[in-house]
DNA sequence: ATGAGTGCAAATGCTTTGCATCCTG
DNA sequence: CAGGATGCAAAGCATTTGCACTCAT
């Protein structure tokens, strides 16, 4: 993972700085969907003097080559996912985590019946909206979040 | 819409106030999904007092009480969403701009494969995750910015 | 009359911006 | 060595909070 951000800052004309490694390197194999902030207090040890701008700038300029995505599921802040493979997302209403959830296999196959349905649904809804992802949302609790309320109702 | 929601204000015991009045009629019959300063300017001239403190109350309360649910799917303010029905949402990546999708017929039936099939997707990459609803978000340009887009390209 | 609700202003949290300086390509 | 990138601090929004006052029930 983090050899293909690599090249791919390479192919998108980024300068490869210090700082930019390092925040490929931290975003690349983390499932944990970090905001700006998280990633910044893990890359502070290693380099103090690391900004909040300099975090956003290097998360924008990711996203805009396609590096990776930029997710607002929940209120507060943005969080940043380096999967660009298409899947779903799990949200937490009580804490704001998001988890991967991966397409079931029957979603992978060719577009079929389900995307002219879809479409048709769009089309209704939103006359004109030109469709570039699509993309399934699941809301509740995440599995530390059930179990603490579990145990705050006994 | 209004009387549902005038009547789902005293079920849930909340006090109707003038300005909740003002908020529940403005929201009620208005598919753009405002948000909280939306709401507040529209309101403004007849209720010159009327604070963010009451609006951001007011639609807490109302969500809460499940009148209304707040969404969360573009970076910015949240926008409100008086329609309760299950359906999905298209949000414009430029402007924000959120609209209603309605379900498509095969999705009105009952559950069936496609409901066990979500469930097994959802444990494989969060296990122990709560389900409690599940929406599709449609990305991409809505009408007028898709053609300010084509316009700006040409 | 009483406590839920309101309004104001200040505080908080996330993100962006301006600009001087630095350093990659 | 030129222009993209960084760092700092200040500014900008969205949202929340504290508290005295008001009013719906």
């Amino acid at each position: 993972m983090v050899q293909r951000m690599l090249g791919g800052v390479r192919a998108a004309g980024l300068r490869l700085t210090p700082q930019r490694l390092a925040i490929v390197r931290a975003l690349a194999d983390d499932t944990s969907h970090p905001t700006a902030q998280e990633l910044l207090d893990r890359l502070r040890p290693a380099l103090p003097t690391m900004s909040f701008a300099t975090v956003y700038n290097t998360l924008f300029a990711l996203s805009a080559a396609g590096l990776c995505s930029s997710l607002s599921l929940s209120p507060g802040s943005s969080r940043f996912d380096p999967n660009m493979e298409p899947h779903h997302h799990a949200v937490c209403d009580r804490c704001g985590a998001v988890s991967d959830i991966p397409l079931a296999a029957a979603e992978r196959g060719g577009p079929s019946r389900e995307a002219a349905r879809l479409r048709r649904s769009v089309g209704a809804g939103a006359p004109g909206f030109e469709v570039r992802a699509v993309e399934r949302v699941f809301r509740g609790l995440c599995a530390r979040c059930a179990a603490r309320d579990r145990r705050a109702r006994t």
